[in-house]
DNA sequence: ATCCAGGATCTCC
DNA sequence: GGAGATCATGGA
């Protein structure tokens, strides 16, 4: 099929998803929720191992995203963001499932994204369904609820044992459902994420954003909070609450794609360090 | 070897 | 309600 405003690579490789395995230069095998599926990008076409899941990939890959429409609106009267833009114009923002974003996040903190990468991959193997050639499915929260924080510590999970425990007996016991996650009002949603014992405002934020289709929130992590405050702000020393409140000002309701583009900027530039 | 990671929590004040 | 220590682990 044909695209525009969109790279397979920048959108896999950006640390938003965690499950994908470089096959040959832009060919990726991307394994999402109960799904895999082989993905080849050459310039303007996209093509797909199969078939069958058509709708779900692209859904997943947000081809249906005004790209052009939200680059150009955060370009205006921001030659900074334009710059960030250039350097990987092809993102996008991938809408995946709310359980394993949440699980993968709070794996997330505190570590590197190879070792992120690891454990997930890890938890997969251990309580995911095996799909077909030793593909595993993200696990269900109904798989996990008797995964006791021994053995997750055991598996190298560290003190965010105690945190998967808590997400999970949560997801199982209260109400995340569908429903509630598209109808609940941001912050209030921000709020009811937060009630999970290891997930604060960054991993709520993520959340929000990777899988809840919030694109006004933006996370801000050891790496945007350098180059925000690099780009923006004279390397001046900025709280959280008011790189908040600048980026929602700045960014509005894009605030999220923003994020994505600086986010992409800094690690492939190693700049604001 | 020492530092650090897509942070959150706990403990002080 | 804000600053500082602490938490597990392994990649760089």
């Amino acid at each position: 099929m044909k695209i525009t405003d969109f790279s397979l690579k920048e959108t896999v490789e950006c640390g938003q998803c965690f499950r994908y395995e470089k096959l040959t230069e832009n060919q990726y095998k991307i394994i999402a929720s109960n799904k895999v599926i082989i993905i080849s990008q050459n310039q303007d076409t996209l093509s797909f191992s199969n078939n069958t899941n058509l709708d779900f990939w692209k859904h997943y890959l947000h081809l249906d995203g005004d790209y052009a429409h939200i680059k150009k609106t955060l370009s205006q009267n921001d030659s900074i963001m334009q710059e960030a833009i250039s350097f990987a114009s092809g993102i996008h923002l991938l809408r995946q499932d709310f359980f394993e974003t949440l699980i993968s996040f709070i794996i997330s903190q505190n570590n590197h994204i190879p070792r992120i990468r690891r454990l997930i991959q890890l938890l997969c193997e251990a309580y995911g369904e095996d799909l077909e050639n030793n593909n595993y499915a993200f696990p269900s929260p109904n798989a996990l609820k008797n995964v006791t924080e021994a053995e997750y510590r055991a598996m190298g999970f560290g003190f965010r044992g105690r945190y998967l425990v808590d997400a999970v007996s949560k997801v199982n016991t209260t109400d995340f459902s569908p429903n509630t996650l598209s109808n609940l009002p941001t912050l209030e949603l921000r709020k009811k994420l937060m009630s999970i014992v290891g997930v604060g405002e960054k991993v709520a934020d993520c959340i929000l954003l990777f899988a809840c289709g919030r694109y006004e929130v933006f996370p801000v992590d050891v790496w945007v909070n350098r180059i925000y405050s690099h780009l923006y702000a004279n390397d001046e020393k900025i709280s959280l609450k008011e790189l908040h409140n600048q980026a929602s000002t700045r960014f509005s309701s894009f605030a999220g794609f923003a994020q994505q583009y600086l986010f992409y900027y800094t690690r492939k530039l190693k700049i604001g360090k």
